[in-house]
DNA sequence: TTAAACTTTCAAAAAATATTGAAAGTTTAT
DNA sequence: ATAAACTTTCAATATTTTTTGAAAGTTTAA
């Protein structure tokens, strides 16, 4: 396999998996081109690179900066913006779990929590429902604390201690 | 609140979240449906509580069933089908592990390796391409192996290990 | 202030995904 | 062998999500 042949499997790939954690294929693309290109690129480069329109280059250039794994670049003496993705893979993952829980597993302990609060009606059903969202409360608690610290650990933290953890 | 508005809260929140980390929202429902009901559901059952048709019920109960969370139950004298869930959350936990190891981050395990095993042309490019997939290759195969060892531990091995890790 | 160079927005179109429901298939009882 | 009771399949339809592209917006230079 030659390099051309291999950015594009890379691309591809990435693209593929993205859509399977929620987000979407070219925003994973975008993302994937600019993990492994060694000059900031401009808008115009991605699009033509990957085929897709400016406005749709421009909406998820934008969310990949809300994730906070895509940063604006400005060249000296150039008005056109440059993009540049995280490079370190630890912060890459460190930045995913924060986002991610924010997004996802906050929110949807909230909601277990509220759930399994209410006060039983003395029925089995509601017996069930109480018992099952408070365990399942705890699970989202704790992988939610997990993904915290890893957040706020220092670089390596995590191979390390997953490392650790397997032995 | 009641409940009615517990149980109907509880149901769409999975469901919403399940979409997010892509399964569908039907299966994402009859997941959640079953998880708190104390008996098992038959189709019919499953079908009217959630207003859905008996072919997407058929198709995402089979789904759940690959994924190893939901299973068939036969009532003595009875010829429906009934269906239950996984009760144990761990167990839930660590089949999901288990399933999504194996169809997500092993196929994606597997590319990153073919890429950066390619040869360097010497370009500034391609190096980076090759730094850049190994870091990634390595980030994926510790997760995975976190992941492995998840499902072939001990009965709540995993709160116990996140536990003591975020003393 | 104007205009050139660029980016963002958003309604419409396209593509992808999920859902329906009726026909085909299967199993069990008689 | 037949029929009743059930489940599965799948082409058609509906829904959701993504993408486009042109108009509107912004910034900079002269």
């Amino acid at each position: 396999m030659e390099f051309e042949e291999a950015k594009t499997k890379f691309i591809t790939t990435w693209g593929s998996l993205g859509s399977l954690w929620g987000i979407n294929k070219a925003m994973a693309q975008i993302h994937a081109l600019l993990m492994i290109s060694p000059e900031p690129l401009s808008m115009e480069e991605i699009m033509e690179e990957l085929q897709i329109s400016r406005g749709n280059t421009s909406m998820n250039l934008r969310q990949l900066m809300d994730w906070g794994i895509v940063f604006k670049e400005n060249k000296m003496g150039e008005r056109k913006e440059y993009f540049t993705s995280e490079k370190d893979v630890q912060e890459l993952a460190r930045q995913i779990a924060k986002e991610r829980s924010r997004r996802e597993l906050q929110p949807t302990i909230k909601v277990l929590k509220e759930v399994s609060n209410i006060k039983t009606d003395g029925s089995k059903k509601s017996e069930e429902l109480i018992k099952q969202t408070k365990a399942l409360h705890e699970l989202a608690s704790t992988m939610d604390t997990f993904m915290n610290k890893l957040v706020h650990k220092e670089q390596n933290w995590m191979t390390k201690t997953l490392l650790k953890l397997i032995k």
